[in-house]
DNA sequence: TATATACTTGCATAAGTCTTTAAGTGTTTA
DNA sequence: TAAACACTTAAAGACTTATGCAAGTATATA
């Protein structure tokens, strides 16, 4: 992690001295990981259970905690506990709309270089 | 860098085996700098040079080109050359249409926990 | 209360990233 | 052709991140 996403982590006790610019590239750092990546992809249709992310991406259960972990603490999910059961969702529609305007823009550029059909 | 962005940075040579999640998470490390995000909310209000960033900036001219060099291998910038001066821009506007979409998002957390006026 | 389930955390280590400095390239001007 | 300018690249060192595994926590059930 970086002395900023470090910094993010303990955001809550203490946000005065942080920018936007440094906050948000902090953030961004959840999308720079094909786990992170496809986590949001999923939450972005509906809450899921650890478990059920876990068996669906195909990763073992610590690993997609560890990664949660981030995502919480970065803002990008929240959660709710039922039982046993911890089920997570994305903590702002918004971040599922740019990460696809993004993926757009991506599709886009490959194509015109025919990287992709 | 990850071995995912450096798989990125040789895309042009082998294309093949690589999907579009792990391409677009390469791709987001992009975002995941200050420096990077700053570069890249400057070039979307029109073209610059390596010389004008770094000024602006206020950052070496050498990190400047480095950051720049990762940013033209994943395709997010573009450029050309005038005389002595190297002129970069963005590649597709869709890119910044994303990153502001999250930023919004970002800000209406925030604000939801009293962290930003 | 003991056990099972669902998840989280700590730790080690391998791999990746950032920044700086020094040297190199391409282009124009004297 | 030499020097200056604008930029790029290489290499090194300090630091950060990702992953697996083993151990820990919280909740429910027998």
């Amino acid at each position: 992690m970086s002395a900023v996403a470090k910094e993010m982590e303990s955001l809550e006790y203490d946000s005065v001295s942080v920018d936007l610019v440094t906050l948000h590239a902090a953030f961004c750092t959840i999308f720079s990981s094909p786990v992170r990546l496809q986590i949001m992809d999923l939450l972005g249709l509906g809450e899921k259970s650890v478990g059920a992310l876990a068996e669906q991406l195909n990763v073992p259960m610590a690993n997609i905690s560890q990664h949660l972990r981030l995502m919480r603490n970065q803002g990008a999910v929240s959660f709710r506990r039922e039982g046993k059961t911890i089920y997570y969702r994305v903590a702002n529609q918004k971040f599922i709309e740019g990460i696809m305007k993004v993926r757009e823009g991506l599709l886009e550029e490959l194509r015109k270089k025919g990287e992709v059909v």
